[in-house]
DNA sequence: CGGCATCTGATGACGTGTCATCGAATGGCC
DNA sequence: GGCCATTCGATGACACGTCATCAGATGCCG
């Protein structure tokens, strides 16, 4: 097996497993982790337009998150307005209940990233990240994560 | 940003772009990433019944893959025939038309991990695999991914 | 032998990811 | 000012991933 293969397939494993870990996790906040990702962008990086949401959201990286949006609006999470100025854009806010559930959904993502540097157990992750960080930034979800970070360090 | 979270953001950023591209070059030959890994995996370990092919499936990892042969079936590429000794199982074989394909997904495939390569640009990968197996490791879904690997040394 | 736990596979339900398309609003260009 | 390309968001369609559940087949155990 090729190391790119055995690459590919170590990615899809991560991802899924990690992906059913926090799904798990989130699952007495009535979330799932496309939604959770969402609440904590917004809360982050306060109102946002759709599309300026989903440059930020590295899950749903095709198409205008409306879908997803739909849900937390149902849910009262996220308060969808028209902008007065241009009607074609929607402002994004997250409700009371929105950003109390954002301190909930930050908890749960601390706990598995405590999780994921136990598994490590002190191997250096340095030069994985910058392995990953060559790879992803072929791509345009690259972008993505580098526009994540930076709202750490602005 | 916490190292374990730009870990998890690249692993899903790689993912679904990686999954972007090989959707895209297996367009062609009608079959989906999911689909494809199938035809693979028949190809490459003969008849198996359906539990067993999803024992080696790191794609559709909670249940059996039963809808995922589905489509293959009506494809005309894999043929399903109810085992005599054990009624419960079914046998899972590729229809000569479902080889012939799978000559075709195995020149993606190359084309893509090639592709993969290239974006390393000669960056050694070997302690990343580390990293990943590591992690991969704590799951499930990292024992499938060592036992696809195995056919490989069989 | 009969009943019951177990195993295999199928299916219903729901959310997600993706592509294609559409309708409305806007802004620029003539 | 009027037309038109562009932008934004919504939606239809389809496959996938996941969980829960179900039905048939089997085998074991009393």
């Amino acid at each position: 097996m090729k190391d790119a293969e055995e690459f590919r397939y170590l990615v899809l494993a991560i991802q899924r497993e990690g992906n059913r870990v926090l799904a798990a996790a989130l699952r007495p906040l009535d979330l799932t982790p496309a939604q959770a990702e969402v609440v904590s962008v917004l809360d982050e990086r306060g109102p946002l337009t759709l599309s300026g949401l989903g440059e930020l959201l590295v899950c749903e990286s095709g198409v205008n998150p409306s879908r997803l949006v739909d849900r937390l609006v149902t849910a009262g999470l996220v308060e969808r307005t028209i902008s007065t100025s241009d009607r074609r854009h929607v402002t994004l806010t997250l409700t009371a209940a929105g950003r109390q559930l954002a301190e909930r959904v930050r908890t749960v993502q601390d706990d598995l990233n405590d999780a994921i540097e136990d598994m490590l157990a002190g191997q250096p992750i340095t030069p994985t990240l910058t392995t990953l960080r060559t790879v992803a930034d072929h791509f345009p979800a690259g972008e993505k994560v580098r526009r994540r970070k930076e709202s750490f360090s602005a």
